[in-house]
DNA sequence: TCGCTTGTTCGAGTATTATCGAACTATCGA
DNA sequence: TCGATAGTTCGATAATACTCGAACAAGCGA
């Protein structure tokens, strides 16, 4: 069973994440991840190779924006919003709404 | 008189945003124009060369984040607030909240 | 165990960005 | 007009990230 690296919370970088975000795949994933809960990568395919969208959720996973957990085969990403929220208040919220109305 | 290209509000990117304060450098120079008002380039000095910090403020000024007016032989800056938060209410709050706490 | 599915990792090529010195532009004051 | 000041632009180098195919790893079902 695969492990993952996920920065704890008091860990999580402003600017990471910024950078993390400022990607039109990147924050398409979390906004789904946002509105659905969770979400395996297939299901968050944005059609890119599988490679590519690994990179993509790895960025996300180092930046402390997402948590992956190996489930059978598949890997089901979740939004760490309430980890966020504690290191972050507000952040996620107002990027979030941002990301709708762009 | 120099001009500068600055985005119409309703052009501006959440994501080119996001990038643009992904830099420690640059948020940093967004942090102390918040608190400020206005600034010249010499007053926002990060300790480095001329060079540097003008590339920095031309991605925060094509961002839309700032605005520079020449004045004399110096340039005032000053943070786009009103149009960011008509662009995107309580991003920028948010933002600069977190990154007091980072 | 074999094959299928899911996703990661590796490697190479490409593109974007950061950094800084040097040259340049524009403004102001003497 | 000369010199000083404030920033920009250019050019080169280095670092970083994106993209994708190919190979790999792990779990599940037959």
């Amino acid at each position: 069973m695969r492990t993952y690296k996920h920065p704890k919370t008091e860990d999580i970088d402003l600017t990471r994440v910024l950078y993390a975000l400022s990607d039109p795949i990147r924050i398409e994933i979390v906004a789904t991840l946002a509105r659905q809960g969770t979400a395996s990568c297939a299901e968050l395919d944005a059609g890119r190779p599988k490679s590519s969208m690994s990179h993509h959720f790895r960025a996300l996973r180092e930046a402390g924006l997402i948590r992956t957990t190996p489930e059978g085969t598949s890997h089901i990403n979740e939004l760490r919003r309430a980890d966020i929220d504690r290191r972050f208040p507000g952040l996620l919220k107002s990027i979030l709404k941002a990301a709708e109305s762009a």
